[in-house]
Formats: structure tokens, C-alpha cells, sequence
DNA sequence: TATGACCATATGTCCTGACAAAGGTTGACA
DNA sequence: TGTCAACCTTTGTCAGGACATATGGTCATA
């Protein structure tokens, strides 16, 4: 068997961030940098562990976190090699609607309404009470000059002092993080049809042009409530890229 | 505190099922029949190992098995709890396509075409030389009499003898399964666009109405092409659901 | 009464050690 | 020369223990 491609590692003990994560850092950059390429062997669990001083445990977890975001593939009696580079999964839920900054044109949102409203249907997608006072926030964005979605969001009472400004300055996710918040896991639906008379004049829609639309619901790790989304997008403009996986 | 409900667990030694397992899946059946409600407290992992008589990490994963499914939710030093329904994640990729057997109608689907052919562009998404011959099919899906989707399909050399009648009788994807191949991890790219001539008659599509494209590339573990899709579906019936998440 | 120190509890991290199971390789034997 | 069994390598599973750290509550003190 080929020699395996040893990769340099520095772990440090005094650091609050747990070994098994420093490990996994620096192996995930060796692969996606390219140091290690497609097919190549991986140096072997306990062979790992005693070339940086680590138990066994500690090298497998690192190296399981690199097989459940696709990197590695594990085989039992062959060893660990280096993932088909088209099989390394794509990771945030941002990008799955934060889109085609392509092309250098600078994305920009506008935000057309701010204010709040009790809204059943929302409220209810939240797990809130239907009577709750939601904040309703009506976005337009744009890429470059062109208008790309209509984005209408609900947001729980606790979010209720995002304001417009700090919207249009540094959007949404960005607001929530601001506020500890972290949402965790979303259900999606995704559709299509044609736009509304409101959606044409909004996002330009001449002629018969249909728009592909997605409403989401948010929450964080606690099952919290944390945003419900409607949004249109231009089916001209846009497509929707995901990567799914049955483990 | 409140004392947690402990759930029967029955461990078999002798069973080649890793104990881990078995006790993630008794677990998991406790949560998703409602024997435990969203909410409730869960039994401490040394409580929990002491009482089955197996050890703490072996417990540790299997309650770690549930909580990358979203199912409990782990606090610490506060302890564990099972997550809010909302949060409950999806699992089979299959379900993102294969599809809404609703109301009754049951699904059905008739080969329009099926052969062997050159296509440059299917062949490069699946990582293989650009003159590689493929199986190309292409199927029209009914849910009842009503027509859904128009499905076209290229297979790598290796599946080219799943049969015409393998694909009525049983699906594309029984027939890779029945062939030992397991799909893990696909790109999907979603969009919308007018129909075309071909797709407005195959659908019965009258008026102004989209359709919802669907393209996807699927890989095995290993990183070898399983399937090239590229799927039109009347927007009308049709909306994809999924669960993102961000760990 | 309010506040801070301490403690109990539960999960998080890390270690050592052992054996099992699944591949591939090698070598003995027919 | 061909075949199969034994062996080696590597990952998979499991045990038991030690200490760290986050969280919430309690109790003593100002």
C-alpha cells in the first residue's frame, strides 16, 4: 500500500477549544486546500493518535466529524481515504436562499415594511399562540440594480426590537445572531406560480415569467420559535442549490 | 426536579446489532410514538448506563444518535429533554421527490422512453469522460390519472440492465437498491420556468401555469455516479419539502 | 433584603485497554 | 497451478475511570 500523506498538525493543549475539534480544523483544511487529494490513503487511526500524542477516541471522533460532513470515507480492514471531491457536502442554511453575489453585483436590500401585525397563519407555522403580535417585515432584494425576491418574514415578540435600519445595514441572520440567537434546523417548502400583480411590479416581471417561491419556518436548538419566511423569487434569476444526504 | 420517565429498554447481548444502536432505536421509538412528550425530562446518562447495566459512552452515543436527528435536546449541567415536534428532522432523501401518495391516489409510472446514449453534459455531472455511454430514461409519473412529473434519467455503464420493465414494476430506485448501490449524497439545483411544448402535453398543462425543475447528481459513498436526473414537475401539485440544519 | 460564594447535578472531554469484524494478502497444500 | 485457510491490518464496538465546565439553587453574609 502507498505510503499515506502525513499532514501537520498542532495541537494545543492549553486551548479551551477541545482536541478532537483543533485535529479536525486542521485535517478539514488539509483536504479542502487540497494537501490531501480525492482517493488518497489517510494515515490510520492508531498510527494518528501516537504520531501526535492523542488516545485513539479523541483522533477517531476528530476524523468522524470529518466523515459526516463527506470529507473521508471510512472503510472497515482497507482504512480512511479522501472523499470524491463531489460528495464533500456544502454546509450552511444561508446558502441556500443568500444567493448569486455573482458576476460582482453587489446584493442590497430594501425594505419596503416594518411593522406589527397579528398574523394566524404565521403565528401558528411558529407554534405561537394565534393572537400573537408578530413582527412583519416586508424586504426587497436586489442584485446589482436588478430586483431578484420579495421576502416576507414573522418574527416572534422576543426579536420585536430589530429595527429597520439595523435591517437594511446588516440583515436579518445577521440581526439574529446579533442577539444570541442561532436558528438550528428549518422545514422548507419550495413551490412555484405565477407572481401576483404586486410581485410583477416589484421584481419586473414582463411577459410570462413564473416565480419560485419558499416558505420557511425557523427555529433555535431549544425548539424556539425564531422566524417564519414567504418568500418570491424571479424563476429567471434564481435556483435553489442543495445538497441531501441519507446517512 | 421532576423524576424523568424512564423507558423499557430491552438490551440482546447476542444480537450482531451494536448495543448503541438498539438502545438509540428503543429510544427513538419512545419519542416519536409519544411515550415521551416534547418537553419532558430525560434519564442522566449514568443513571440510564447504571440501570441497563452498559457503560456511559455507550449510552452517550446513542443519545447522540437522537439528538443529530433532533430528537432530544442536550443541556449541560441542566441535562436532557426531548425537543419540540417542530424540530423533529426529516430522514429518507427519497422523500424530497418521491412524493405526495395523498389522498388516496396511488402513484404510478410509465416509461415514455428507455436506451443507451452519449450526452456530454450528463456525463460530466457525473464525474465520468464526456463519450461515456449512459442508460437515458425518461418516465412520466401519474398520482391517479392525473399526470405529475416528467422524469429524465441517466445511469452510469454499471446499471445499464436495469430493465424497462424493472423500472414500472418497482421504481429506479428499488432497482439500484436491488443492486446493492445506495445512494448517499446528491446535489440538487431547484428552479421554475415555463413548460415546454413537449412537457405541456406529457402534463396536461392548459393556460399559464410553471413548472418546478428539479436537477440532481447522486453518488455513493464512495464517491461512484449512481444517477443524473433532470425532473419537470407541474407546479401546480407540486411542492418540495425538506429540512435544513445547521449544527 | 440583596448579593455573592459554594455546591450539587449533569453533560463535555479525554484517557487506557480490550476484543470483534471485515477486508486483503500470503503461503501451504492438493 | 489453483484454491482455500491462516494471518495481518484497519476500523468498529465496548468498558471503566478521571477530571472539566456549565447551570441552577442554596445558604451565609453584608
Amino acid at each position: 500500500m502507498a505510503t499515506p500523506q502525513l499532514v501537520d498538525v498542532s495541537i494545543d493543549r492549553t486551548s479551551p477549544v477541545p482536541l478532537y475539534h483543533q485535529l479536525a480544523e486542521q485535517l478539514c483544511a488539509a483536504v479542502t486546500d487540497g494537501r490531501l487529494q480525492p482517493g488518497d490513503p489517510f494515515e490510520n487511526e492508531v498510527a494518528l493518535a501516537q504520531r501526535l500524542g492523542l488516545s485513539r477516541p479523541t483522533v477517531r471522533r476528530a476524523i468522524q466529524e470529518l466523515v459526516d460532513k463527506g470529507l473521508l470515507v471510512r472503510r472497515r480492514g482497507l482504512g480512511t481515504t479522501v472523499a470524491n471531491r463531489k460528495v464533500h457536502r456544502r454546509v450552511a442554511l444561508s446558502s441556500l436562499h443568500d444567493d448569486l453575489d455573482r458576476e460582482g453585483r453587489t446584493p442590497r436590500t430594501e425594505v419596503l415594511s416594518h411593522g406589527h401585525e397579528v398574523n394566524a397563519e404565521a403565528a401558528s407555522a411558529l407554534d405561537l399562540p394565534p393572537d400573537t403580535e408578530l413582527l412583519a417585515i416586508t424586504r426587497l432584494r436586489y442584485a446589482g440594480d436588478a430586483p431578484l425576491a420579495v421576502m416576507r418574514n414573522w418574527l416572534p415578540p422576543a426579536y420585536g426590537d430589530i429595527s429597520r435600519d439595523e435591517l437594511e445595514a446588516t440583515g436579518l441572520y445577521a440581526a439574529l445572531r446579533a442577539r444570541g440567537v442561532h436558528a438550528v434546523v428549518a422545514h422548507q417548502s419550495i413551490a412555484a406560480r405565477m407572481p401576483t400583480p404586486a410581485e410583477r411590479r416589484h421584481l419586473r416581471i414582463r411577459g410570462s415569467q413564473p416565480v419560485l417561491t419558499m416558505t420557511r419556518m425557523a427555529f433555535d436548538s431549544a425548539g424556539a420559535a425564531v422566524e417564519y419566511g414567504d418568500h418570491s423569487y424571479r424563476a429567471e434569476d434564481y435556483t435553489i442549490d442543495l445538497m441531501v444526504d441519507e446517512r
